[in-house]
DNA sequence: CTGAAAGCGCTTACAG
DNA sequence: CTGAAAGCGCTTACAG
């Protein structure tokens, strides 16, 4: 049972193999050829279900409607749910992906990503990991469309889809103070990644405009055991804290094994607010306030911005850079302060 | 900036491109290539930074080394987990994945196998989804290379990756009666799924062995909504209950929601074991004994059957079944009933 | 030991 | 309005 070629379809109707080719590729029109010969082919080819090998057009165009898709781990459900909905996306419109995780390894991910070029990708999707930073400006240079997500990088000129970082921690400090909060510690990672930057910038400023004290601890991150210390100590040697920020669902997930470790209880002792939304906030006691990234949002305006440079030569070369905003789940774990 | 081709290796060494290809394949001994030769071209292959056009190779060959991955959802934890693994060996095998989700929508279950199938995969890989029974019959009796895992399908013939449903399920009910309950129930959904009904099976005959009376409960799974309530009904009116097993990850969710609803305290009103483990279960107070599904074991058992499937003739068609066993994490959900 | 050539199945510049 | 032919970059049967 062999395929159908488009030789076969030429062959049966006695015509060009380039006829076939227009027609087929909707050229029909614009190529001249009369609408009796478009039908029959077009005929021929639902009768016989023809459907074009996508290996040979993909040799000959260059074009292989496939895109790379890179991340630290494709089984974090951030990751794992902007990956469905770009997935759904681009085969709707004809395209497919190879999704690959680098596990925060630079060589890995180099090397991923050679193989996202052997494989003639048409274009890159990466939440772009630490050390691929010239790899990736060597890519973009060579006008190999790029759209970063998740983390800005600022030294790498892309086209990009974040967060509003700033504004979300803004507005959750605020809305502890207008809850009552007065002592609110802020937990991060000691990192220079500017997504985790301005998250922290966000307290900051909130913080430094109510003229309250801030506090702050920047966690050394490496084990989950270590950096439940790290809180536990910080938590011990600020006793006045009436409320905490937790500046990322890894940072969160430790937070709540400290509170479990040092029988904290949610709110009662410590109010908390979760950057990042995740099912286990809905099962606390109570359900812990969270800043949620809107990860369909984020996967649409990822695959628009692409489609775009997919479209565009490399003529009118122009960075965008959309920020899509994060919604705020308020839940009991921030309620008001009881008077 | 052009790509170099084979053509050009041949040409710089004054060689026909037959040579080359030979060398380039590991093939040098077997045709007789002369050492110095090969030598010469894997000097120019590396200096040239060479790498075989994998389109070209593959419209000759008809092998892409892609396979195709379908499930419900890539973004479900047991799914995304299996695929992370999936892919890391895969890619050290110089394969690549192509992940879609169906969405519980058999027409575009179907679309995506088309799909699969218009991109040459070299094999597939899905837990099957409902309605695809016949299409995957027929994608076997080409010959195709197909692993499914997660679920059995009397019906269709292939090779699987699945676990011990039944004896997970016994050791549980076995457990819980060890710790001194006696009133079991057992929810699960209204489903045919072979799985599930494995599931059910564990607990049946381990009720029946120790004479006890059996309390299952077929969900009639439509929302979470409707799932609670069922659920709610069912304890209400079976008010000795002192345990409960929930057969699945979302059931054991919505078990959860329902304990939140009805005011149920874990363990102290109602014992309970869960069917999949996942991170929610470790922050319920008490956490929560699970069946685990043992995830990279599943991911390597599945490569391996699939590799060597690649590897088989259409001649020696035989079909392999994996049981991959389920590891049972006990918590203090399942505590032993206080004298 | 090595090479010329056919062919995988398309697209497209060119010719008429 | 339509077609013959080159070519994308490989692999491999065949010849010598």
């Amino acid at each position: 049972m062999k395929r159908v070629s488009i030789k076969d379809i030429a062959k049966q109707l006695n015509i060009s193999i380039t006829s076939v080719s227009f027609v087929i590729n909707g050229r029909a029109k614009e190529k001249n050829i009369s609408d009796a010969l478009t039908k029959k082919v077009l005929d021929l080819v639902a009768k016989l279900n023809y459907q074009p090998n996508t290996l040979a057009t993909s040799l000959r165009t260059g074009k292989t409607r496939i895109i790379g898709f890179l991340v630290d781990d494709i089984s974090e459900p951030f990751f794992s749910g902007i990956a469905k909905r770009i997935d759904e996306i681009a085969s709707e419109l004809g395209y497919k992906i190879l999704f690959s995780s680098t596990r925060n390894d630079t060589t890995k991910a180099i090397e991923l990503l050679q193989i996202f070029k052997d494989r003639h990708v048409d274009g890159y999707i990466m939440a772009l990991p630490e050390g691929l930073e010239d790899e990736v400006k060597k890519l973009i240079a060579t006008d190999a469309p790029v759209v970063l997500f998740d983390r800005y990088v600022q030294d790498v000129q892309a086209d990009y889809v974040i967060i509003n970082n700033k504004e979300s921690t803004a507005l959750a400090t605020a809305h502890l103070i207008d809850n009552g909060y007065k002592n609110i510690a802020f937990i991060t990672v000691d990192s220079v990644q500017l997504q985790m930057l301005d998250r922290l910038a966000g307290y900051e400023e909130t913080i430094a405009k109510h003229q309250l004290h801030p506090f702050v601890k920047k966690i050394n991150y490496s084990t989950s055991a270590t950096t439940i210390k790290e809180m536990a100590e910080f938590f011990n040697a600020n006793k006045n804290l009436d409320a905490v920020i937790f500046g990322a669902n890894y940072i969160t997930l430790d937070g709540l094994r400290t509170f479990r470790a040092m029988g904290m209880r949610i709110q009662k002792d410590l109010a908390v607010v979760s950057f990042d939304d995740f099912e286990i906030l809905e099962f606390c006691d109570p359900p812990v306030t969270a800043i949620a990234q809107p990860l369909e949002a984020i996967a649409e305006n990822i695959m628009k911005t692409l489609m775009e440079k997919l479209k565009q030569t490399s003529a009118d070369k122009k960075y965008s850079e959309v920020v899509v905003p994060t919604i705020f789940n308020i839940r009991e774990s921030s309620a008001k302060v009881k008077a």
